[in-house]
DNA sequence: CGCAGATTGCGAACAGTGTGCGCTATATTG
DNA sequence: CAATATAGCGCACACTGTTCGCAATCTGCG
């Protein structure tokens, strides 16, 4: 007994659907769940979200990924590959050129903030296309100065840790920003506040909070910290170079 | 009618639990989703199976933490109490007691991984007892090593950068490993394989798989990859210092 | 001691999550 | 056209964090 109940309302709404849109596709999917983690961050991405704005059921996307942290493995190869690594042109500009792409790769992480979150998660399983691309670029870029294969590696991992580190805990301040909805101004004159009041036992960190602590835009302020410690690091890299002739 | 109904049962068992216990507060709130942490992991910290292990209801946490984004706070800021930042003593030592601190970071995050999944979450906010009296003393070596405040905070930003994204990579690993129940001697072997097999357009990747990348232990060679950046880094500072005058 | 008032614990409920299963409608191949 | 493979999806399950209101207990005051 009524054993056609469901396909009963389905008769008239038929014949639809199938080339009305591009069809689902991986391709599609990382693409809007890309947008959808831009404009809403990490918390708004659900899979019912995600498969309704491509006009399509959640379940439908398993076909073509195999579950979410697949899905975010993906986005996260897909914005590695807006960084841009220089080829190695001239030898003697491995200076530069690494700064170029710390500069990059610090941007991208900005442009994307919700990156931060997952970085600690998805484990760096680094076979993603974009992900080897980059990296092959970047051991060029030092072997290129210099050093040799492992050396290469290990002074890549290090410059790479301090960027995605520094970068990170930028980004993750962006996107308490966004959450709260709190004015970045605001938020850092109180958190100056609260700090000296907290920091009664602490000397040094009371004068850092009322004569460091940036009184305006926190962005220049966050570019120079950046610099100082990415010339920090290239310094090193040149320490080595000419200790080890 | 029957108004009674749950009150009925309970009139056997009761005047048992307020004292049969030391009673529900933040610290053993806390400690017991550390434990709960380091032994099943990120995933695994859900307000229910908390409240079960401190035989108490899932809702009665509430009572003494905000919500879980603030007992992770409370959690983090716990473990940040384990790392060791020795007092300034000999001004000249700084490049050792720098590396002290550094290992004792990167031991931190080593022996509770879980760290590397929420430190891009819980937005660093630096308020927590234990971290500001670790800023304190970082501050201080930095000073005693001839910085002055702003450039020692950004020196420790940097170095702090550093540590957190080469720990955090190495946490990431590790905490894969716990959650696939995999051999990481098989996991590095086979990462080798497949990754030679996709490195068919980028040499230099492909040699690092074949060369570079070890065929044993990962311990000895994630700790020698970790000095090298930090002596990396060192190097800079020494660099910087001799400089500024 | 007794009793008001504050504090603590908790069961029920809500809105939401990721994902497996089995059915249907379509696309593809012979 | 028929047979098979595939894509989409509704339903359902087991969980999640968190709110609310009631009951039990602890506290301080008379």
């Amino acid at each position: 007994m009524a054993a056609n109940k469901q396909t009963i309302p389905s008769v008239w709404a038929r014949q639809r659907k199938r080339r009305e849109q591009p069809a689902l596709s991986p391709e599609r999917i990382v693409a809007e769940a890309l947008s959808l983690l831009d404009e809403k961050g990490i918390d708004a991405l659900s899979m019912r979200t995600l498969g309704t704005r491509l006009n399509a059921g959640a379940t439908s996307l398993y076909r073509h990924v195999a579950n979410k942290d697949e899905l975010i493995e993906l986005v996260v190869d897909e914005v590695y590959g807006e960084v841009e690594v220089p080829e190695v042109a001239d030898p003697k500009a491995w200076r530069e050129q690494l700064a170029v792409t710390a500069h990059s790769l610090r941007a991208m992480i900005l442009r994307h903030p919700w990156v931060a979150s997952v970085l600690g998660q998805v484990a760096l399983v680094e076979l993603g296309p974009n992900l080897m691309r980059q990296s092959e670029r970047m051991l060029g870029l030092f072997r290129a100065a210099g050093f040799d294969l492992a050396d290469a590696d290990r002074a890549n991992s290090a410059l790479t840790a301090y960027v995605v580190g520094i970068a990170g805990s930028e980004a993750s301040f962006l996107s308490l920003m966004a959450r709260s909805g709190q004015d970045p101004q605001e938020w850092t004159r109180s958190l100056r506040e609260t700090a000296e009041q907290i920091a009664e036992e602490q000397p040094l960190l009371k004068e850092y909070y009322t004569q460091v602590w940036p009184k305006g835009d926190m962005h220049e302020w966050n570019d120079e910290n950046f610099v100082y410690g990415l010339d920090l690091f290239l310094d090193g890299i040149t320490v080595r170079l000419s200790a080890q002739d």
